[in-house]
DNA sequence: GTGGTCTAGACCACG
DNA sequence: GTGGTCTAGACCACA
């Protein structure tokens, strides 16, 4: 996997290490990194991202412990081969509070559900930076 | 308006604060609450969802701060005659970043598009608690 | 909890913040911290032994994802209501890697069982400084 | 000296090359290892164990540097004449640490001593596999 | 008052 | 080369 893959917003009120855990969370669950799968070091990607290495290490810790990534002593983390297989129910697990908040929102703010799906549609879809 | 309406999830990771801070603003922008509307007291949502009046005191002065709500004395909080109106353009750029963290996600999870429309749109349209 | 009850050795080959976390899951898992009992606040154990707040609230953060301990919001961490309650298998299962290690080396070392169970009954009953 | 007989565990705690130097350490402390004898090689304990030839070597070479082991050019690493002699002290001063590691968890899981003692004889009695 | 996050930097452990 | 641990210190978030 490559480090660059990562997207780091260091604006956003999520702490960076678990904006980190998560992306790779939902990247295993997903099956876009599969078991055996090699992790970009800790310094790579916190030098790519300009941001600090135990701030990394923490995101990496915390998915070791979940069990979904595997420490290979000496050689860096990869994807744990107990790691749970993609599972249609548990990646919309995943999604649902985000997908919670985003209908609570819209009902609050009175946007009308079509205009909205529109939307959505069109950011799903479109080509990523 | 009544307290009751105000939906407090204490085991979030949202701050309490901003919950209700967020509610109510997407209540003001989405035209829900008008100018003038009175707010329920500090005390009267703090003891409905045991809660740290402190806790709804501050979400009610970061709005006030920002000039969506105004302080009447003797009278309580009310929504200010000076809160923007209801504008398309701003009701959409409050639920642009909940958009846009769901789309990635999705991306993340691959989980196709259609499904997560039809799961967005019944969502929306089911009836709350 | 008194953070006084907290052992720690500044040059054990285990890591401070895992003498932490171990010492506090025995303690609940034997009964002697009971669900709702508060813990020393980080700064309390960082100052009386000496270590930086960031290894405490480690030892902390770690207890929590692993549901023993709960954290209060502005308040402080307590023991976790749905923390296990002291179940006998899970206290030998806790004990058991020592266990083994030590009968391990008892044996490499060819020391007389007789011998250490008399060195180690003795080192149980004795009063702790 | 058979390599087979080393008990290696890859996922324990303990860093492969301490669980190797401690092994011999102890079997050499304990009269099982004599002067003179031959310690399979770096190559041949990395092999059957399925670990780094290195982390053999580091084990080697610390023993060396404690001069329990000896390097025979062209032969090998045998147990030094040099090496202590079995002396009661010392063999108990080497497993004091987890001695005393598993008196002090017993008495904070709250485990009687009695049906601590009866499995700990009961482990070290059993034949290993 | 509580805990959380992040940084910079040092040093260690491991292969 | 890999990750882990710990520190000192700053600043934030929450009640």
């Amino acid at each position: 996997m490559d480090a660059s893959l990562l997207s780091i917003q260091p604006n956003a009120p999520e702490p960076l290490y678990r904006q980190i855990a998560g992306q790779i969370r939902r990247l295993v669950a997903g099956g876009q990194l599969r078991p055996g799968d090699a992790l970009p070091s800790v310094r790579e990607v916190a030098g790519l991202h300009a941001i600090n290495p135990m701030t990394v290490s923490r995101a990496y810790s915390q998915l070791e412990a979940e069990g979904v990534l595997l420490r290979l002593r000496g050689k860096g983390m990869v994807v744990a081969d107990t790691a749970a297989p993609p599972d249609l129910g548990a990646r919309w697990a995943l999604i649902d509070p985000a997908l919670d908040a985003l209908a609570r929102q819209a009902r609050e703010l009175e946007l009308p559900a079509e205009d909205l799906l529109a939307r959505l549609q069109h950011r799903i879809q479109e080509e990523l930076p």
